[in-house]
DNA sequence: GCGTAAAGTCTACACCGTAGAGAAGGTGTC
DNA sequence: GACACCTTCTCTACGGTGTAGACTTTACGC
């Protein structure tokens, strides 16, 4: 036994100088590991090999933590600046949020539900920078300003609401998941939930990429029908 | 002053016997009231005047009182059952959800959150009651089975990116709102953000109803384009 | 009255976030 | 070298949490 201060109780790895990063860093490995519930500063403590205690010099406390490996995943997000029409370019941009979100699922109810508490004013950046974006996508395509903003609305309710949609029904195996499926569904009353029941086969392959395509659309065709002359149409 | 076993801590107002009903009732008051966070076994048995620990007789756990209080507000939802046209009918529904969601908005978070972690098959009835009815609904009304649950899923994708996004600009005070609004948007970079700066007003005026159905009218034109032809496609 | 099952309570434990005081470590000036 | 200083990190402690397990009280059929 060699004789350090005290015996280190668990593996303090390394002793190199902390800094926001890292601690972020460590903090959403956890959550993607492990979920939201096991970042605890105690055991984000542990992880680092430090005392709990330093990682309030990072975070004022565990609520801004969690905001911060939100943001943290948030930048994630590829800046796209192309020149191809806005239709595609939204349809990128969806695309790579939800694959952003599938790489964290565990984030995403802190990504859907943190901005609650927060006035739209006084988010991070990089919550703010895809509205931008998309402002500004739109207005440069002719849009009216507030035209591009429900179009913003619309665009981005949908495509929260798809992510959120295709997480439930994500189960990590598929051969699980169409027994656990056929099972819940032989549970519901037959005649309460018909429609349902008979759906099973159906609802067991779902694939989430094609699905948000197609919502998407069925979106941009609605759009393009309902206020798609921007000021005057070409 | 009547003599009771032990002096009465707080204000045990009565000694009814409890019920699954009762406790969910307080549980969800308290969360309307105070936040989920306020929602403690402890905090809850007082507001009954009981032992936290009676609580376990009624719900499991924490976590199991929690999606009770999902359900118990899932079921505020009225059951539409008309003869009007399929689109009416979901803009009802659309609408009916908005309403609950804004009587309950500190429920909105475990609403879109909770089922994240039950597979589709073992949800509580409540919460798989309007899909079932939307199904119906809609293969009534001459769609496939497989569309039907097509339309559903962006329909109920959008609606519930809709709820969160509202609930996101929703401040209690609007005179208070434009003023944080302006004082958080005038601390964006400039040059980073001029679409976001230069919407400010319009930002600050906000319509969730208007919006929802804007927004519906979207999508729904988007789905007569898309695929309203039931049955064989042209 | 009595027996039994349900409902409610008590105690205790491990864990949580974090306030506040102090120790350790690095860096600049003489 | 010595000293002062500021940042980073650690220690200790407090009041709160969920809940296991054993206990007591209540309700009710006979």
């Amino acid at each position: 036994m060699t004789s350090t201060k005290h015996a280190p109780k668990a593996a303090p790895p390394r002793k190199a100088r902390l800094s926001r990063e890292v601690v972020l860093a460590a903090a959403l490995e956890l959550v993607d590991a492990e979920g939201v519930d096991a970042l605890t500063m105690r055991r984000l403590g542990q992880e680092l090999g430090r005392d709990p205690m330093s990682l309030y010099r990072y975070a004022a406390n565990r609520a801004a933590l969690l905001d911060g490996v939100t943001e943290t995943v948030l930048e994630e997000l590829t800046v796209f600046a192309d020149d191809v029409d806005w239709q595609s370019q939204l349809r990128r941009m969806a695309h790579d949020l939800r694959r952003v979100a599938l790489r964290h699922p565990n984030v995403v109810p802190l990504l859907v539900t943190r901005p609650l508490s927060t006035p739209l004013g006084l988010r991070p950046l990089a919550a703010l920078r895809p509205l931008e974006q998309i402002l500004d996508l739109l207005i440069k395509e002719g849009f009216a300003p507030a035209d591009a903003l429900h179009v913003y609305r619309a665009y981005y309710g949908f495509l929260y609401g798809h992510i959120l949609n295709e997480l439930q029904e994500y189960i990590v195996d598929p051969d699980e998941n169409e027994a656990i499926l056929r099972l819940g569904l032989h549970r519901l009353p037959a005649n309460e939930f018909p429609r349902l029941r008979a759906l099973g086969p159906v609802l067991a392959d779902y694939n989430g990429e094609t699905e948000l395509d197609q919502g998407l659309s069925i979106l941009l065709s609605g759009l393009a029908a309902q206020l798609a002359r921007p000021h005057q149409n070409p």
